[in-house]
Parts: C-alpha cells; sequence; structure tokens
DNA sequence: CGGAAGATTGACGAATTTCAAGCAAAGTGG
DNA sequence: CCACTTTGCTTGAAATTCGTCAATCTTCCG
C-alpha cells in the first residue's frame, strides 16, 4: 500500500491541474516516505549532489547560502507546500543550503522522478518549470528590495509578504501568524545588521502598524503596511499558473 | 525555406544534447524571424503578456525592474546566446523589463513553440526548464552579494563575472572586453549610488586590478579581482548541465 | 542557581547617499 | 563651422543611514 499524502506538489502540482486516477498511482510510486526532522536540521548542503527532492508539508525552513567568510544571505523563507531541492534535481547541485527552522515533515521524493516526469507527463513537467519561473520572480523581488529600498521599507515589504503567504495557507487567525523564525534570520534575509533589524522592528512596532514577538506576527493595519512596502495595488499578490 | 539560426538555445540548447534533424526541423517551423533593435528599444515589458520569446544573437541589453517611485533594479545582463522572456511563456506575464543597451539581433519564437517543446522533447523540456533553474542561481548569487557584501566587494564580483561571461563568449581579446553599458546601468545592478559607485571604480582603477571606460572593461590581475570579489577556488565557474 | 540564546538599548564611527558643481564628448540646429 | 544642448563621467563636502561595540535584560532549560 503506497504512502499517500495529498498536499504534495509533485503530486499536488495539481494546485493547478487535477491528477488523473493513473498519474496519482505513479507519483506514488516515485514518493519514497515521509520524514520528519527536529528544528536545526540541515536538509541540503550547497554544493551537495542531494539524491532527494522534498514537499514541505508541515513546519518552516530557510533557504541560504553562505559565503566564505561566513556570512549568510537568506534567499527564502521555506513554508508548506514548498518544493525543495529542484535545483540538486536540475542543475546536479545544490547552489544553497535549506535548514529546518522549527520540527518538519517532509515528504520525499528520488530525484530520478523529475526526469521520469519529464518523460511521461508534459503536463506536469511544465508544472515544475512554472515553479522553477516562480522562484525566479520571487528572487528578483527579494532583490528589488533589497537592492533600492531603506531598511524600514524592506522590513515592511519582508512582513508584508509573509503575512499574505501565510495567510493564504490558512495558517493566519484573522490579524496573526505564526513567524518561529529569529530576527538574526530576518536581518540575514534584508541584508540588515541584527541591532538594525531589532530597532527597525521596534518602530513599526510603536507605529502600531505590525508586531512581531514570540514566534508571531500580528499586522493591524495592512493597507499601512503595504504602503510602507512600497506596494501599489497592482501589485499582483501572487502569480496564478495560466491554462495552456 | 526555413530562417537559419545555429546559435539560438531553443535550437542550441544543443549546447547539451545535439538535436537530431528532424528536431531542427520542428525548431525551423517554431522560428519566426530574426529582429534587429536600435538601441535604447524596451524588448519587453514588466506586467506584459509577450507573445514572443527571445534569443540574443548579437549586442547587448538589461533586464530590470521598476519599483514604483521610479527606482530600478538591474537584475541581470543580458548576453549573446541568453534567453529571453521564458518567464512570461511560462506564468503569462513578465515580471521583469528587458531593454537594449546596443543594437541587438534577436532570434524570434512564438510563445507557443515552449508548450509545444514539453509535448514533443522532454529533452528539450528539461533543458528549459535547466536554463530557469540557472537564472535562479544567478539571481541568488547577486541577492548574496548586494546583501551581504561591501560595495568594494560588490563591484569586484559584478566585472569579474562579467569579464568571465564575456570572456567565455570569446568576445575579449585576451584581458580585456567589451561593456558597453553605463555607469548608472552597473549602479542600478549593485544597489549603489552613481556617485558611490564611480568613486569605487576609481579605487578599483587606481588600484591597477581592472579598470573600465569607454565601454571597454581591461582586467589586469583576474586573480586579485577575483580574490577582491571574495571569490574562492572552488566557487563553479558555469555550472554545466549534468547528462540524464 | 548558573548558563545559553535571543531580544533590546545607547553611544560611536564608518560606509554610503545626497547635494552641488564642473568637465568632456557627442550630437544638433543655425 | 560654431554655439548650444544633452548625456555621461568626475569630484568635493555635508548629511544620513546603517553597522559595530558593549552592556543589560529576559526567557528558557539543565
Amino acid at each position: 500500500m503506497p504512502i499517500r499524502c495529498h498536499y504534495c506538489p509533485l503530486r499536488e502540482l495539481s494546485c493547478f491541474v487535477p491528477l488523473s486516477d493513473s498519474e496519482i498511482r505513479d507519483m506514488d510510486k516515485m514518493k519514497v516516505g515521509e520524514l520528519v526532522v527536529d528544528a536545526g536540521t540541515p536538509l541540503l548542503m550547497q554544493g551537495s549532489n542531494a539524491p532527494q527532492l522534498f514537499t514541505v508539508l508541515k513546519g518552516m525552513g530557510l533557504r541560504y547560502k553562505t559565503l566564505a567568510n561566513g556570512e549568510r544571505q537568506v534567499l527564502n523563507f521555506a513554508l508548506p507546500g514548498d518544493f525543495l531541492g529542484l535545483q540538486a534535481g536540475i542543475m546536479g547541485a545544490m547552489q544553497h543550503s535549506v535548514e529546518a527552522t522549527t520540527e518538519m515533515t517532509l515528504c520525499v521524493f528520488d530525484r530520478q522522478a523529475l526526469w521520469t516526469l519529464f518523460r511521461t507527463s508534459p503536463e506536469r513537467a511544465y508544472d515544475v518549470t512554472w515553479l522553477a519561473a516562480l522562484e525566479e520572480h520571487f528572487l528578483g523581488e527579494a532583490l528589488l528590495s533589497i537592492g533600492q529600498r531603506s531598511a524600514a521599507e524592506r522590513m515592511a515589504w519582508a512582513l508584508y509578504r509573509l503575512f499574505a503567504r501565510l495567510t493564504e495557507l490558512g495558517m493566519g487567525n484573522g490579524n496573526s501568524v505564526p513567524l518561529p523564525y529569529r530576527q538574526q534570520d530576518l536581518a540575514d534575509a534584508l541584508g540588515l545588521s541584527l541591532v538594525h533589524t531589532n530597532k527597525t522592528l521596534a518602530k513599526l512596532r510603536a507605529s502600531g502598524v505590525a508586531s512581531w514577538s514570540n514566534g508571531r506576527l500580528s499586522v493591524n493595519n495592512r493597507e499601512a503596511l503595504a504602503e510602507a512596502a512600497g506596494l501599489t495595488e497592482d501589485d499582483h499578490p501572487l502569480p496564478k499558473r495560466p491554462i495552456m
């Protein structure tokens, strides 16, 4: 009896087009199993040639790159539904590392699955490429923020995006979402020092727009936060995959 | 008689695996034609739903994002061999703009070609995804630089990378390559002000490591430049696609 | 209780931006 | 051919943001 997980992108690339029964059977064949890791566990290492792909089912993590001198740039926050290891799967080696921030539950696939997917299911292959393009989009947005915005703007931008994503995932209740990262993590994501990150957060909190403490982010005034982040109305919240 | 261009990634995704005769015929069917544009011409606009994909045959351009307040972040420099519009092709709308910096010659494909590719040639589809992953890799590297490095390091990094790419393209002679951008372009790529960019360049020039003027970049001491950029020996110069 | 990890705060200094001005090269219209 | 304008590069000085240093505080945990 194959293990079942109904939330996997590799299955639930189905966010887009429902899978047929035979496709579901194929997916289950590719699935290796489920993995539960403790907080702090490294999942994928920069430069390594990981044989596995993961889908986040529960918990949160970080993708980051490290510099020779030890400095760290957080590229992205890995949330439920995210697909990890695509780069290694496609390029042969990871260009960044991934680490669990909280305890995480992952769906594990064999890397071979990717190639099988391309051979047997053009639609799914297209979905995977869509995911890669989406990642590229997020990195581009981050680059824009870090390159051109002030510390306060970057902070508002990051919190707004995280709030939106987590809310969309159904993890929030009203105006707050869980955000179990450290200030250092956000600092490394925004290219700011820890101290300055802390002070910028304090100002945001004092302004009453949003506050983040004890692993929880509360947004009291979403419009004001978007405004502070320099986001306009027509900023697509999240791109949707078009039907071919 | 179909137009021929032997340098197109969409054909020469063939950098990786040679195309069969029938594939070459398919590619030629997808090709719409060649396009020559003047310097300054916008090729793709952020938010637009471009019906076309381009391959750069000659000339150089810029990919960038703009902020509501008009500030600009350069994401990448578009050089010969680059594939433009993949995002729009996959995601339905461009998330950034592309503009010609010099006169450019482009190979034009219909967007539909992408989907055809996925249906008819899993190998080529895989190549396209590889390209998307490569783009992601470059953006990640840029994010690391801008987020964690000083102005001098960023500058050295950018010049080193550009020098390496252009040399690899066979566009250099010995220790110099053409680099027909403005200082403002580099400033926008590195998240620096124009003034500071200029002063940082002046220091690099004074140090005798590299100098960029009159549209030409000369590197006198490649090791020193890599060193200043904080790049280590084992930094993969350019990832190669693994054979499946 | 003692220690570790993370958050917070103030003071200081360095890196970078902004402002302002000048210069050189190239194009434009008379 | 010569003003005249435009574009891009260069330089100095002042202003500001942000990073570094150092210390304190809180919470959690053994």
